[in-house]
DNA sequence: CAGAAACGCTAGCAGTGCTAGAATTTGAGT
DNA sequence: ACTCAAATTCTAGCACTGCTAGCGTTTCTG
């Protein structure tokens, strides 16, 4: 812990409560609510305040996206060492991730759909980002067979991804996504009446 | 074929040259630069014009996915007929339909990304997104084993969807797709890894 | 307690989607 | 051919956007 002075504790204070606003705002009407007027009266400061802090709105999204890495991690852990076996671990962690998109949507926007101004696919992606993934390719592991895991986990993730984004734009009806959810475990878990 | 008069031809003409013009401009700079005022530069006319044919930039924008939905529909279908036999057929859908998304990714975005005011999941959707849906339907059936065809095409579909958009957003490297796409194929259509 | 540095503010720029109302063109009907 | 109404297109403007220059105040330091 490094030692910050009261100024330096108050502006962390600050940036907290600006990323806070921003995702509550967000939250509540959808990101293109999140005006840098409007923030600012949020917190009670101009808006060239937010400026001192973030670079642009870009970077307050991006803001709020780390901070949605870190909380979906940590459910998708949890989900996962609870479960009792490997293939409930697999749909706890699916089931997890879905309901966390339907809860934030806008959080799940930021990290995974809009444009932002982040590293991902690289060693320098955030931390959470990192444990979120591995989590689910742990999860994903004893069904690997002999793909690679990695891969195999990025599909899967973008099969998760895909089914989240086209009900959430009205491409899906969401009253089947439970089935939808099942017949991708069937396919990923290898459940088949019998082999080839 | 409704009679028309010169009036009502030349409007019919004009709004397809708006449609046709934020398509290129979205294609070529993102929809973000699709603004009224330098739509209404490239096609020669001021502002107020685009209102007398579409409620708002929402309704331009989904003008395009129109257009995009008949020129997947085609192309899925082209590439289903051409090959030979089924796993083929799925395979050739599933590439043509990645291609077309890094192809014309701003028209993608439209059809599939974009909040857009469309009707989707309803038979009041547009039929060339029936018509695509349908094809792809086709090329999943003889995988379907005995899953609910519509549930598992639209499974599959969210999973090419899923590749698509994190890739495009740079949440996956682009140069693993292709083993992506396989690992997704293999899971679909029961391939058990083989010894290679 | 003076001077300097840090800080947050007001005011403004160039851009956005969209619209009211004036100006122009068009196509009758005589 | 000429008038006049109807259709059409334009100019100008509104309320908003992200962002920034520069001024005035507060706060800390020597």
């Amino acid at each position: 812990m490094p030692i910050l002075t009261r100024r330096e504790r108050e502006r962390a204070q600050r940036e907290k409560l600006i990323i806070t606003a921003a995702r509550d705002l967000a939250e509540a009407e959808g990101w293109q609510a999140v005006t840098t007027r409007r923030l600012a009266e949020r917190i009670e400061y101009s808006q060239p305040v937010l400026y001192s802090h973030f670079t642009g709105m870009d970077a307050i999204m991006a803001a709020v996206a780390v901070e949605g890495f870190a909380d979906l991690a940590d459910e998708v852990r949890a989900a996962r060492i609870a479960a009792p076996d490997t293939h409930r671990a697999l749909a706890a962690v699916s089931a997890v991730y879905t309901a966390f998109a339907d809860r934030h949507p806008a959080v799940y926007d930021a990290m995974f759909s809009q444009t932002v101004d982040l590293p991902f696919a690289t060693p320098q992606a955030p931390p959470a980002l990192h444990a979120g993934f591995d989590e689910l390719a742990e999860a994903v592991r004893p069904y690997a067979r002999g793909d690679d895991l990695g891969l195999l986990t990025e599909t899967f993730w973008a099969a998760l991804h895909g089914l989240v984004t086209l009900k959430r734009g009205g491409r899906l009806l969401a009253e089947q996504q439970d089935r939808r959810l099942e017949l991708l475990l069937a396919r990923f878990t290898d459940q088949r009446p019998q082999s080839s």
